[in-house]
RNA sequence: GGCAGUGUAGCUCAGCUGGUUAGAGCGUGGCACUCAUAAUGCCAAGGUCGGUGGUUCGAGCCCACUCACUGCUACCA
């Protein structure tokens, strides 16, 4: 019986290309997937893109071309993203696949059973132009008797039949949910959703009539169902939801859903209260993280400082960006960035401190050691200790990643890293080379072994570079799992070592490049 | 307006249930070394811990007030 992990994103909206923003949780969540496996999890890791909706379903007529061309074209956009940075997808969902119309036509109709949705009309103040809905007190009546809403459109009185969700039946159970544990994550976040539930829930519109491209609600093919069922319903559709005791069935409940804060409330609110409804488990955490900034500005197309993923990963690289994101931002704060920051995240951690610290040892090993690596003589205090600081990380790194702290795992880990450094300028090896060689194996041999432990733990968040790390050591594909990150599998001494490689070239700013 | 949170070195942040000289990384200045990707190491400067007033033998950490900033306050996602 072995440990499971099931990790989800959120699934992304494809009315346009995706930006840094999407990359963000993608990245991040990839990390905490690759970590669980490299600990021994089997671990089953969903995104996908959310494809239904009036937006796509307009876009696609503007353009002339169906609803499916239109979100196909941009859905391959998403994922081809996913392989720009290295992204581990178990499965990349689309809502428009077969099982998930067929998951989410069973969980309504579970719904319904319970006596959980019925037929009503939604009626509100409606602006054409902004697409919404406006409560009355955010519109404001003008002297010619017309009413404008919020965004200062004109508003008109629209009564439409729906199906609704009885989610008012649902808020001491789910106010008994996150009492019960830490359901939503970060407290903050937590807070939020507490103290609006708190204030009481009204019943949901969960169905349109006003557009076709979506899923046909069960037994009324006037209705399509909207949004939240259909979006969030992907996350059991990927455990293979109705039929949870099938192959994918044993992840369900998902461990977490790793989605942007602006939409916590749907996951932390309706979500578990139409499993509820169904008689499903809920998943058993909802993490919702910060938004990146540029330059500490929110990024928008009317702004003009959208920045492009795919731009980037081409400039800086996957692991460098990967890396840059996860260690400058604490997971589930904002964060800013600037071309500069990580330019200078990247030179002074990845090429200076890890790159280089693997250069200058394994290159003494492949010119004084025979290529070969060194023979490890009786260790000292201070080998020891340096040694135990790296055995010491995978139970630091599972303590951290216990709350997702990403930073706090790389943070661990670059400890030892500076650590290595220091030892290595302590111990001088280039100077016991003239004066005590067998020392000299021994200095290279600690470091070697510390680097084979780093090499380990660094694989979830610097998938291109880490396995080369490794690959430098000699150190078997089978033999690189958290498990392995102690004594007793360390290096052998004598076993052949291939030619030292750089890891990660410094990025260079050529002269008149604004930084 | 209501609720929640944040404010600690130039920058980004740690600071456990209050207890000797408030820490890290980056940046800055100086020195050392030469194995290495002009990389690394050592030393140093630098903070009245937003402000005021309390509680306490003692507060960055507790209380009150105050200033600034942020988030949430339902059906665009």
């Amino acid at each position: 019986m072995s440990k499971r992990f099931y990790i989800t994103t959120a699934i992304d909206y494809p009315n346009g290309s995706p930006h840094i923003g999407h990359a963000y949780e993608k990245m991040c969540a990839d990390a905490i997937a690759r970590f669980k496996r490299l600990d021994g999890f089997d671990v089953f890791f969903l995104s996908g893109t959310d494809e239904h909706g009036q937006k796509v379903q307009r876009n696609a007529e503007k353009q002339g071309i169906t609803p499916k061309e239109f979100v196909d074209g941009l859905s391959a956009q998403f994922r081809a993203m996913g392989e720009a940075f290295d992204l581990s997808y178990d499965r990349f969902i689309r809502t428009t696949d077969e099982d998930h119309t067929h998951a989410c036509q069973a969980l309504w109709k579970r719904m319904e059973e319970k006596g959980d949705i019925y037929l009503s009309k939604y009626a509100g103040w409606y602006s054409v132009r902004d697409e919404a809905f406006y409560d009355e007190a955010e519109t404001t009546l003008q002297p010619d008797g017309t009413r404008l809403g919020g965004q200062g459109t004109p508003v008109e009185w629209v009564e439409e039949e729906t199906y609704f969700f009885r989610l008012s039946a649902y808020q001491d159970k789910l106010l008994a949910l996150y009492d019960s544990g830490n359901f939503i994550a970060p407290q903050t976040r937590r807070n939020e959703v507490v103290s609006f539930v708190k204030g009481g829930l009204q019943d949901l519109s969960i169905s349109r009539t006003t557009f076709d491209w979506g899923i046909p609600v069960p037994g009324n093919d006037k209705h399509v169902m909207y949004v939240w069922i259909d979006a969030l319903t992907n996350y059991i559709t990927g455990a293979g939801y109705p039929d949870l005791d099938g192959p994918r069935g044993k992840y369900w409940p998902a461990d977490v859903h790793i989605i942007g804060k602006d939409i916590t409330r749907f996951h932390a609110v309706y979500w578990p209260a139409f499993l509820m409804s169904a008689g499903v488990a809920v998943p058993k955490q909802v993490f919702g993280h910060g938004f990146v900034l540029f330059k500490g500005e929110k990024m928008s197309k009317s702004l003009g400082n959208v920045q492009d993923p795919f731009e980037l990963v081409k400039r800086f690289g996957a692991d460098q960006l990967r890396y840059f994101f996860m260690r400058e931002i604490p997971f589930g704060q904002d964060g800013s960035f600037t071309e500069e920051a990580i330019i200078n995240r990247v030179n002074a951690d990845l090429a200076n401190d890890l790159g280089n610290l693997a250069q200058r040892s394994l290159s003494m090993v492949n010119k004084n050691c025979d290529a070969k690596v060194p023979a490890k003589g009786a260790l000292s205090d201070e080998d020891r200790a340096l040694l135990d600081a790296a055995y010491a990380l995978p139970a630091e790194a599972r303590t951290a990643m216990g709350d997702y702290a990403l930073h706090g795992v790389l943070n661990a880990i670059w400890k030892v890293v500076g650590d290595t450094n220091r030892y290595f300028a302590a111990q001088a090896p280039w100077a016991l080379r003239k004066t005590d060689p067998q020392r000299m194996e021994s200095v290279l041999w600690v470091t070697a072994e510390v680097l084979r432990v780093i090499g380990i733990m660094t694989q979830p968040f610097i998938p291109g570079a880490a396995p080369k790390l490794l690959d430098l050591l000699a150190v078997a594909e089978e033999k690189r799992l958290m498990a392995h990150a102690e004594s007793s599998h360390a290096l052998v001494p004598g076993v052949e070592l291939p030619a030292p490689q750089g890891l990660f070239p410094r990025i260079v700013v050529e002269a008149g490049e604004g930084a």
